[in-house]
RNA sequence: GGCGACGUGGCCGAGUGGCUGAGGCACCGGACUGCAAAUCCGUUUACCCGGGUUCGAUUCCCGGCGUCGCCUCCA
C-alpha cells in the first residue's frame, strides 16, 4: 500500500484510506486570474502521477480540485483592464484546462467553483459565528485563531513564534484583529466590487474558506488526502483546517505537499518574484512530455530547477523511450515481467520515488533490447509489456511506430534496394529526403523503418 | 528573530554506515553499419569545510560556510 509523507505528522506513513478501495483526495486548485506558470504544472503533474498511479493500482479515485473563481487579484485585474472580472475568471479557466490537456493531465472528477458555494460558505460562516469562533470587524468577519486547538500545526511553529519575525508586511484588516493571526472569513465589498449578499453585509468569501466547504461537501469528514504546493502548506491550508477544526469536524487525514519550482538561480519561480515562466510557452516549445519526464526523475518533495538544458536531457531521454516503444512494437506480446512490476510498485509505494521508478524502466529498456538483439522474443516480451505497463501508470505516453504513409514506406522500400544494389548515393538522397520530410529512419539487418 | 529544506561526478538527479557507491543527459573508446541512425559493451569524473562518534562516514552528531523556502491569502 501507498505510503506517503504526511506534513502534519513529519514522517512517511501509509495512506490510511476512510473506506476500502476507495480514494478521497482534494487539491487546491488555481486562481484564475493569468496563464498557468511551471509551478502549476508541477503541482497539477505530480498530482496527476499519483492519480493515475493509484488507479492504475485498481482504487477509485475521487479528485477534487477547486477553481478560485473570486479573488482580490482578479478584482485588481479587473479594474485595471476595465472588465468584467467573470470574463477573466471564464478565459484564465478555459486557458487553464487547455494547458492541462497539453501536459496530459486528466481533469479532476469534479471541479467545483467557488462562486458556486457562497451560500454553503455564509452559512459555515454563520456557523463559526454561532461557536464563538470568528468575530465581525468594521470591514469582514474573521476566525479567531487562538480559538482553535492545534492551530500551527502544519506550519510547525506556535502563534508566538510566527509573529516574532517577518512582521513587515501589510496585513488586510490588521487594525481591527484581536490576533495578528486572525483571517478573513468574509470581506464586506467596496462600491463597484463583486458582492453576494450575508447576514453581516455584502462582500466576499475569503480565500481560506472555499475549500472547507466544497472537501467537506463533495468528500465528507475525515476525507484521505489533501494536497498543494509547498506555499499552500501555510497560511492556506493551515486555515482550511482552522475552520473545520473550529467547526467541530474531522477534517483531511493526510497532507502532502509538493516542492517548489526554481530557476536556474535557484529562486522560487513564483508569481510575486514575476520571474514567471508560461506553461504555455513551455507546451509550444517543447514536447510536452518533457516537462513530465523532469519531474519523474526527482522526488516530488524536492525543489526542481526547470532549465533549457534539464528540459532538452529529458526530451532525449524520452526520444530513447520512443524509439524503443517503436522497435517494440514488433515483439509478441507477453505477461508483464513480475520483478520489474514489483520494482515498480515498491518505488511508487515509498513515498511516490518516482526516480527509482524510472530507473528501473530505462534498466529494462536496456535489458529488452539485448533480448530483441538475441532473439529472446520471452524475455523481451515480458518487459516490454512490464514498461509500457509503467510508463502508462505514471501518464508517460510512448510514441509507437505510427501511421506511415503508403508512399513514405515505399520509398523505403525504395532505400533497401538500393542498399541492397549497393546504389549508396541513392539510398543516402531517399535517407536525406526522408529525413527532412520529418522522419526519422532506421535502417537494420531487417531493413528500413521510418517514424516520427 | 523563529521554523524548515538543502549543498553528490561536466550537467540534472537518486541513495546508502563498509560490498562492483541508481538512473537520465553529455563526452570518449569499441561492436554493429557501405556511411549513418537505432541498439549494445566499456572508460572517465563525486559526496561543501572543520571537528567528533565508529574498526570504518558521503551517509550519524556538533560547529562553520553557502543556497533556498515559510513566518497572514503565491502551485
Amino acid at each position: 500500500m501507498l505510503h506517503l509523507y504526511d506534513t502534519a505528522t513529519r514522517e512517511v506513513r501509509e495512506l490510511a484510506l476512510r473506506e476500502p478501495g476507495r480514494v478521497s483526495i482534494y487539491l487546491c486548485g488555481p486562481t484564475v486570474y493569468g496563464p498557468p506558470h511551471l509551478g502549476h504544472g508541477r503541482a497539477t503533474l505530480v498530482y496527476d502521477i499519483l492519480r493515475r498511479y493509484l488507479e492504475w493500482s485498481g482504487l477509485e479515485v475521487r479528485l477534487v480540485s477547486n477553481i478560485t473563481d473570486i479573488d482580490d487579484k482578479i478584482i485588481d485585474r479587473a479594474e485595471r483592464e476595465g472588465r468584467e472580472w467573470s470574463d477573466i475568471t471564464a478565459k484564465c479557466e478555459r486557458v487553464w484546462f487547455t494547458a492541462m490537456e497539453g501536459i496530459d493531465v486528466l481533469r479532476p472528477t469534479d471541479v467545483p467553483h467557488a462562486t458556486e458555494y457562497v451560500d454553503e460558505m455564509v452559512e459555515m460562516i454563520g456557523d463559526l459565528i454561532g461557536r464563538g469562533a470568528a468575530y465581525t470587524t468594521s470591514d469582514g468577519v474573521y476566525l479567531a485563531v487562538e480559538q482553535v486547538p492545534g492551530y500551527g500545526l502544519l506550519a510547525h511553529q506556535s502563534l508566538d513564534d510566527m509573529l516574532a519575525g517577518g512582521g513587515d508586511r501589510e496585513v488586510f484588516g490588521a487594525g481591527e484583529k484581536r490576533h495578528p493571526a486572525d483571517f478573513a472569513l468574509w470581506k464586506f465589498s467596496k462600491p463597484g466590487e463583486p458582492a453576494w449578499a450575508s447576514p453581516w453585509g455584502e462582500g466576499r468569501p475569503g480565500w481560506h474558506s472555499e475549500c472547507v466547504v466544497m472537501s467537506l461537501g463533495l468528500l465528507g469528514d475525515g476525507f484521505d488526502l489533501h494536497c498543494g504546493g509547498q506555499d499552500l502548506r501555510f497560511p492556506h491550508h493551515e486555515n482550511e483546517r482552522a475552520q473545520a477544526v473550529a467547526l467541530g469536524r474531522e477534517f483531511a487525514r493526510h497532507w502532502m505537499h509538493n516542492g517548489f519550482v526554481v530557476d536556474a538561480e535557484g529562486e522560487k519561480m513564483s508569481k510575486s518574484l514575476g520571474n514567471v515562466s508560461n506553461l504555455l510557452d513551455l507546451i509550444d516549445t517543447y514536447d510536452p512530455r518533457t516537462y513530465r519526464m523532469v519531474l519523474l526523475q526527482s522526488h516530488y518533495r524536492s525543489p526542481v530547477s526547470i532549465s533549457l538544458t534539464g528540459l532538452e536531457a529529458a526530451g532525449r531521454a524520452i526520444d530513447g523511450l520512443d524509439a524503443f516503444a517503436a522497435r517494440a512494437a514488433g515483439v509478441a506480446t507477453a505477461a508483464p515481467d513480475e520483478a520489474l512490476m514489483a520494482d515498480f510498485r515498491a518505488a511508487m509505494d515509498d513515498d511516490l520515488d518516482t526516480p527509482r521508478a524510472m530507473a528501473a524502466v530505462f534498466d529494462a529498456v536496456r535489458r529488452a533490447n539485448t533480448a530483441i538483439d538475441a532473439g529472446d522474443a520471452a524475455t523481451a516480451g515480458a518487459l516490454t509489456t512490464a514498461v509500457m505497463e509503467i510508463c502508462a501508470a505514471v501518464g508517460l505516453r510512448l510514441e509507437g511506430p505510427g501511421e506511415v504513409p503508403a508512399e513514405v514506406a515505399e520509398r523505403a522500400a525504395a532505400l533497401d534496394a538500393a542498399r541492397a544494389a549497393k546504389d549508396y548515393a541513392t539510398a543516402d538522397a531517399i535517407r536525406d529526403e526522408l529525413t527532412s520530410q520529418g522522419w526519422t529512419v532506421e535502417t537494420t539487418r531487417d531493413g528500413t523503418t521510418v517514424r516520427r
